[in-house]
DNA sequence: TTATCGATGGTA
DNA sequence: ACCATCGATAAA
């Protein structure tokens, strides 16, 4: 079952932990890849600092700013793509980041999923999917059971350092004892 | 293990 | 000039 618009239309902090566990399908003609998030950071709105609208309503950023349930990707450092979850109301810029897959089907096996740049690149995320509805047949997502709290992990969000307050708030969420994360400073549990 | 650095190009 | 990254390299 795919999730629908009533699950991403909810604030980011509390769809990013329960993204965790979830299935992410990218169709590309005959080819199916499957990938189960492993590791999430949520991005509030324009009043956060580490977030992209907040430098406002630029070109980049707008889909931010537009409905629930579409694909965010962005073009970094020259060469990766990153792959964003927007939720929340029409008006309200926030969203989630997927920073890591447990490949479940058809990723190439010399490509690696355990980071933000390396999980696009073995999903074949590019530009052509930023805006893309997240509930259509080319890329979406499948609804799974809940994972116990006790195997989700929070701490700061990875790369963000120039953010100030907002660099040590606790948006990142992980699976524990998935082997996929990105290796990066852990901080806390629950 | 941690620390540092270069690649590479869009964004503002 | 900066950057929601990555892989290589060096030091410890």
């Amino acid at each position: 079952m795919r999730l629908g618009l009533d699950y991403y239309e909810r604030p980011a902090l509390q769809v990013a932990p329960e993204l965790l566990g979830k299935v992410l399908i990218v169709q590309e003609g005959k080819s199916r890849r499957a990938g189960r998030i492993v590791e999430v950071e949520a991005y509030v709105g324009e009043h956060d600092l580490a977030c992209h609208a907040s430098k406002g309503r630029t070109p980049r950023a707008e889909v931010l700013f537009g409905p629930a349930g579409r694909a965010y990707v962005y073009f970094i450092y020259g060469m990766h793509y990153c792959f964003n979850v927007v939720t929340d109301p029409e008006g309200v810029a926030s969203a989630v980041l997927v920073r890591a897959l447990e490949p479940l089907e058809g990723i190439p096996p010399s490509l690696r999923t355990d980071g933000p740049g390396k999980l696009c690149r073995a999903m074949g995320i590019d530009l052509s999917f930023n805006r893309a509805d997240l509930r259509g047949d080319r890329i979406h997502l499948l609804d799974m059971p809940p994972l116990p709290s006790r195997s989700v992990a929070k701490g700061r969000r990875i790369g963000v350092d120039y953010a100030g307050k907002w660099a040590r708030k606790p948006y990142r969420f992980w699976v524990r004892e998935s082997r996929y994360v990105s290796r990066s400073p852990a901080v806390s549990q629950a």
